[in-house]
DNA sequence: GTCTATATATAGATAGAC
DNA sequence: GTCTATCTATATATAGAC
């Protein structure tokens, strides 16, 4: 076999174990029976096989992304419940990769580590959209970022319990209630609001914004009873017809002593 | 101030920026401007300054999670929400642990670290199960560890896109999203199925194992035509009243050449 | 408790013979 | 392409003076 696939297979299974920053190259050259020396022939540096690794590791997804689109004719839940057992499957197939990019990786500094992280990341997020919109329509788009960061949320932790803490779980499933819990949360999505917003100005809430400011003033205002009745205050005022200024001025500068909250209450302050 | 305290605080920061292995102990006493020398009559070693840290955390939030009980008179979907939005605030008061942890840890080794790291685990999750049983009732419990999964497994991922990828998201929004979702999948629940079982063998379904099966089938076989097709027949016969045995015998001897699905054949055989 | 100097180990990477 | 020997840098940790 191609000394280039053993090393990285090698280099793979120890990163998976030990981190990329304890594995020595000496062990990686030493795993296929190579000296250290003869390592350096085949790659300039230890990034630099992480780099290949990267790259083969993507190719092969994509390949497998590109051959799944054949589906048959099932409901769209169950197409949405399929594409994710393939998918996990194939984690898990290569789950020495999984681990290592959940271990320790080096992106700091490198420049093109970092650049195929960050498309690594962004085409599998793709991927979950377009899914997720094939399933459940185009009625879901405002929520569109959200469902994704669920699923993936949801995809990851579960395999993080099935690798890390060795259970085994079916994959079948597994696919079958992540697709169910999803499809749980599109029929209620006309009650709910998206945490994503378009632009950060479109989403503004006032609501939203004295939620914030009262969970940050009690878990770390000293004042804690006088700050949230000064908050109560604004917010009653706010809702008047003709709000006195005054008040309003004199409670927002009050309230702004907490530095925790001094970003919340200037936005507040430019929103009306 | 504490020095010890002082060195805690500029290794978080430190550990978080470039994880624990690239940060030397230099370093972080140069933060706090002592000599390397001087480091060492306060930790024994690098580790004892993380396990410090790690306990000190772990001191924190348990104060924290004390405090949190007193709650007012909300709904139990709302009740749920604003106990989110304390747990994610109190992160991302505390951003830089949160990172490190997930930078690079070394737990392997360290009998310490690994336990105190399972703890902290553990302690969450019995957290958050309970949050879920106040809010949501008895009636969810044969979901319980599916539902703390998906929890955590959201919230984690949130939590990574705004601290690593800096977006700005309201955790008011946000944590009333998490307790939406989490109650429309709580509707749905009659329709679904556990993925976790209480033991291997009771939450054990002949039709997630053929589902598992055809997945693993599509991926790695080179034969797919021909293993489904026995895949399908075998399936056929078992529902027929009086299945012929040589026939099942047969096609899973057949379908067990293919070793990506030995395990599950087996399983199948020893389950009628 | 703090410093400087040092011991010891090991890493990544290169040189040069075969 | 492979080896051994070596260079250079840097890490953890200790010793001993102040």
């Amino acid at each position: 076999m191609d000394k280039k696939q053993e090393l990285m297979n090698a280099a793979v299974h120890l990163f998976s174990i030990k981190g990329f920053h304890q594995t020595s190259v000496q062990e990686i050259a030493y795993a296929v029976d190579i000296s250290k020396g003869a390592f350096y022939k085949h790659y300039d540096s230890k990034e630099s096989l992480l780099v290949s690794i990267l790259k083969r590791y993507q190719a092969e997804t994509l390949q497998g992304l590109e051959r799944l689109e054949i589906e048959e004719d099932l409901s769209p839940k169950n197409a949405f419940a399929k594409k994710l057992a393939y998918e996990l499957e194939s984690i898990l197939a290569d789950r020495d990769f999984f681990i290592m990019v959940f271990k320790d990786m080096p992106t700091d500094g490198n420049e093109q580590l970092t650049s195929l992280m960050q498309e690594m990341r962004s085409s599998s997020s793709k991927f979950h959209k377009k899914m997720l919109l094939d399933a459940f329509g185009q009625r879901i788009e405002p929520f569109l970022e959200d469902l994704t960061t669920v699923v993936e949320g949801i995809q990851k932790e579960y395999l993080i319990t099935i690798i890390l803490e060795n259970r085994q779980l079916s994959i079948d499933k597994l696919s079958r209630f992540i697709a169910s819990s999803i499809e749980a949360i599109t029929l209620q999505l006309d009650e709910m609001e998206a945490v994503f917003t378009k632009t950060d100005d479109n989403g503004f809430s006032i609501d939203s914004l004295f939620g914030d400011m009262e969970t940050k003033i009690k878990l770390y205002s000293k004042n804690t009873e006088r700050m949230l009745e000064s908050l109560n205050l604004l917010s009653q005022e706010l809702q008047q017809d003709e709000p006195r200024e005054f008040l309003i001025e004199a409670l927002t500068d009050y309230l702004s002593q907490e530095k925790q909250i001094e970003k919340e209450v200037l936005l507040l302050k430019n929103h009306r």
